[in-house]
DNA sequence: TATTGTTATACTCTATAACTATA
DNA sequence: TATAGTTATAGAGTATAACAATA
């Protein structure tokens, strides 16, 4: 193996150390690391659909409608009927999912604590923008993937 | 949410879309992205314990364990008694766990491009760097959760 | 007493495919 | 025809606790 790995390898450790560390800090309050990120991304308080909200975390439509059936009997999570398109779901965040998510949002300090207290400001600046560049080149569909769909496709 | 969520977010997305693209990548051999990492981890050829297995590749014993019997039960990894401490096992990678993880490296080459060729070569350096930092920052005990434990434990 | 691994068990996330109802 | 969401279903990883064998 050549140290090509290297860069996968300690992404992925990184990561799982992150996802360890909340899911302990948020097993207390009875939600899951990820149940943060939809709640996170609901927070701002603007109702989106079940794909968007999909998009936005990461995820897709199947797994996040699971998450959103969790949510919802928890009451942190509302489903209502979209305002002018009727196959869409508009999802928000209630007032009780507010709440648990100000208590998250707290409970989660000391991890981004230990996070940026273990950077200078310009190297966490830096990190964020270098794997932001990671994930885009990864989900970009690259050009040679689309010349493969036009051959395939004729 | 302050913007002090933004690495946590931006970690978690950049994992996830190499957790995704490698999955799909490796689906026709018959291999997940985390049974990669296990035989990447065996592939020196070293045989190491369940337990070692398990911290070198971020996971815990338990998850190892299932992860084993489905490996064995494909014939690439093997478990023998270990030399010296009766209680433990000798993991290794077999003949065909080898080849399996030949052909898996080269199918996740196009992966690994697609990472490195959005970066100069000093920012990947940086950016494992980085990486490495935070992963540390986040599995070591921190001196305050050290005065916790000594504490508890009087 | 502490440690290695197993067993049993349960839950969350993930993902695909077939379906409905709308657009 | 394409899209939003549901349903059914399956599998993989994760994790805890109780246990046996051994250190």
């Amino acid at each position: 193996m050549s140290n090509d790995a290297e860069l996968p390898l300690v992404l992925r450790s990184a990561y799982l150390a992150l996802h360890r560390a909340s899911n302990a800090q948020f097993a207390s309050h009875g939600v899951t690391a990820d149940q943060f990120v939809l709640l996170a991304t609901l927070s701002e308080g603007k109702a989106i659909t079940q794909r968007e909200l999909a998009l936005r975390m990461s995820s897709d439509p199947s797994t996040v409608r699971a998450m959103l059936n969790l949510l919802e009997k928890g009451g942190l999570v509302r489903r209502a009927s979209h305002p002018t398109d009727a196959r869409a779901k508009s999802v928000s965040i209630t007032t009780a999912g507010n709440r648990k998510f100000q208590q998250l949002w707290k409970a989660g300090q000391k991890i981004r604590d230990k996070m940026y207290d273990s950077l200078d400001p310009d190297e966490a600046t830096a990190l964020v923008s270098l794997l932001r560049t990671i994930a885009d080149s990864l989900t970009q569909e690259s050009a040679a993937d689309l010349r493969l769909a036009n051959t395939v496709l004729g």
